[in-house]
DNA sequence: TCAGATAAAATCGCGC
DNA sequence: GCGCGATTTTATCTGA
């Protein structure tokens, strides 16, 4: 009995620490409403941008599956 | 020519600022794994951990919705 | 080469079966439409009625959300 | 007073007639993904699959304005 | 024209 | 490891 409050203690916990995650993670996601809205008020194209911004993480993406693959051979070297 | 430089530089500055945004949201979304992952270890059902979380979400959605037609009604009977 | 017709013959038939699907979902949509209509020409807020419908499919799935995490909570148990 | 009940009358059927629509449509759209995960179970691409319909959709759309088109230089050709 | 709702598509995490 | 289902994100559409 005293376990399983303690164990309740412990949910409660993580759920809260969840859920203040959650908040943060939705308010930041309203900023990039946010930002996108001014970004379109000052006459920008919203569908331009975002596919601008989804060209750079792919090109982030690959750039860092590049050091990872180097970083193999650099390490097949040594083993060597 | 410069109104060319300045609205580029403009756009750059708000692609960089929602870069950043998605940046801070994706270190939080990466959090609440962290906080599932450790749930999962002291023993939680993670499924079970979701569907509190979504009921819980749902109940203050509901209750804000009841407020909001409140506020729908009250405005009516104002108008009449 | 049989078995291109075959295959394509098969592909054929379902997508023109998902396209008598659509057609009949937009035409429902459009009906909804109407409704909406006809309730604001009999002096009804459409602003309202969306609500008042929004709340009541929470309700119900909110309810649903509630049997399945019984239902969860259950299962566990039998495992205990 | 009598009024107000025949109203609620009303609203209530309006709004039960939409549900039964909206009912209808989310069984339609149930359909429908029915139908893709059939074709997949099949070995056909889904992904591909909504791509071939959504370009003859853009067909239908574009021959229908097409259509419009020409029924306004039809009737530009009979007021001349 | 704009925001807000709706639907479509992509992504991710989980269990098998 | 991979498909499947849930979540998230993107795009479309409609009504104010």
């Amino acid at each position: 009995m005293s376990t399983n409050s303690v164990d309740s203690g412990h949910l409660r916990a993580f759920i809260e620490r969840i859920e203040r995650l959650e908040e943060e993670k939705r308010a930041i996601a309203d900023d990039i409403k946010e930002v996108y809205a001014e970004a379109k008020g000052t006459g920008y194209d919203v569908k331009v941008m975002r596919k601008i911004i989804s060209l750079r993480r792919m090109d982030r993406d690959k750039r860092r599956e590049e050091e990872e693959i180097l970083d193999l051979y650099l390490a097949a070297l040594g083993e060597a």
